[in-house]
DNA sequence: ATTATTTTTGAATAAAAGTTCAATATTTTT
DNA sequence: AAAAATATTGAACTTTTATTCAAAAATAAT
């Protein structure tokens, strides 16, 4: 079999990354993308079925690389579940300081994606909120969280406001450090406004 | 001049409104809108200028009266920075409650709508935040509220929660109470996650 | 009742963009 | 070096949908 020079593949892919985060899926064109990728537009059809069929695969990719690194961490380590909740706090918010255009990708692309099947879209990022959950729980049994609040509107709520902030980080072009974005994200989920 | 019987300016609106939530913005035609407003194609252009201005004016109707609401209140009472910010919490959920489908059109199109205008997007909801922050200062000056977060990361914090949280309800089809997660977001909003 | 004015209509138009595929180029095999 | 297999191309095709506008309908004015 003929041996395949360079990677179109993953070149179309991070093309794409790049058009969606400038222009939004909708307004990018095969062509914008075939351009940028330095690949004839019949290529892009040879590597992805259709154009929805690369947004899909780039949250594919995203979601499954953050639930990887914190699945290995839950595994290997015996963090407490505070720590543990920070954790996963911050490898979230690493997965998109290591690319901002996927942090815009992510945020306004989502709906759109969960248009296209919601089954599918959920159980991208459904794993690594049941690993968030099970921590809360084990928090909430020791006596370390609050017994107040509802499980399942924390889930929502802390997954809300970090793509939130990661989005409005990514359109600031690194006017706000995402790193004290961070911090402030876990003393509030820790703390909440009111001085102790 | 002759008297217009009916209201197809808002017919139109309202049937938007139901379409962009249902299958999104892009994905609605302009056909869609018409045969459920019960006009024709050529009267959408008529009241709007063009899809585009639809969007636009759902937008604006709507952060007009949160903002008038809250407006109101913070010229009128006295209420604690703390009483304030609930309130304003209380206020936004309610312009979602009476409208679910307005929430879901809030959430998914909001990125759409700002890459039309930035600068005017921005302004719609910016006044109602600065309220916001105005009292988050005031509490803090009182002592009431900690001093160690950052509240511009607060202002973004809770305004993604919030949006997140509608989202998530709006689309669920009321099997999740708004009002049980309203008081979740206050308690959580106020105390975090851990015990006191 | 007739004319003028305003509102409504929807078929026709135009523009845009996703997708296909026969032809070409490149690499591997014999 | 020729043939076979695979990869790449981009102009042409197709589909889709936003927008226009001349005609018709409805109402108001004379």
């Amino acid at each position: 079999m003929r041996h395949k020079e360079g990677n179109k593949g993953k070149d179309i892919i991070e093309a794409a990354i790049t058009c969606f985060a400038k222009k939004g899926y909708h307004h990018t064109k095969i062509i914008d993308i075939a351009v940028l990728a330095n690949v004839a537009v019949g290529s892009v059809y040879v590597y992805y079925k259709d154009k929805e069929d690369i947004l899909l695969k780039i949250f594919k990719n995203l979601w499954d690389s953050i639930y990887f690194k914190i699945s290995e961490l839950s595994k290997n380590s015996n963090l407490s579940p505070e720590k543990m909740i920070a954790a996963m706090i911050d490898d979230l918010f690493d997965a998109f300081i290591e690319n901002p255009n996927i942090a815009i990708v992510f945020v306004n692309e989502q709906p759109q994606i969960a248009k296209i099947s919601r089954t599918f879209y959920n159980k991208l990022y459904e794993r690594y909120l049941d690993i968030g959950e099970e921590f809360i729980k084990k928090g909430i049994e020791k006596k370390i969280f609050s017994q107040e609040f509802n499980i399942k509107t924390f889930r929502i709520f802390i997954f809300g406001a970090i793509r939130h902030l990661i989005h409005h980080w990514a359109e600031s072009n690194g006017k706000v450090s995402l790193s004290k974005i961070k911090e402030d994200v876990k003393y509030l989920v820790k703390n909440g406004i009111l001085v102790r």
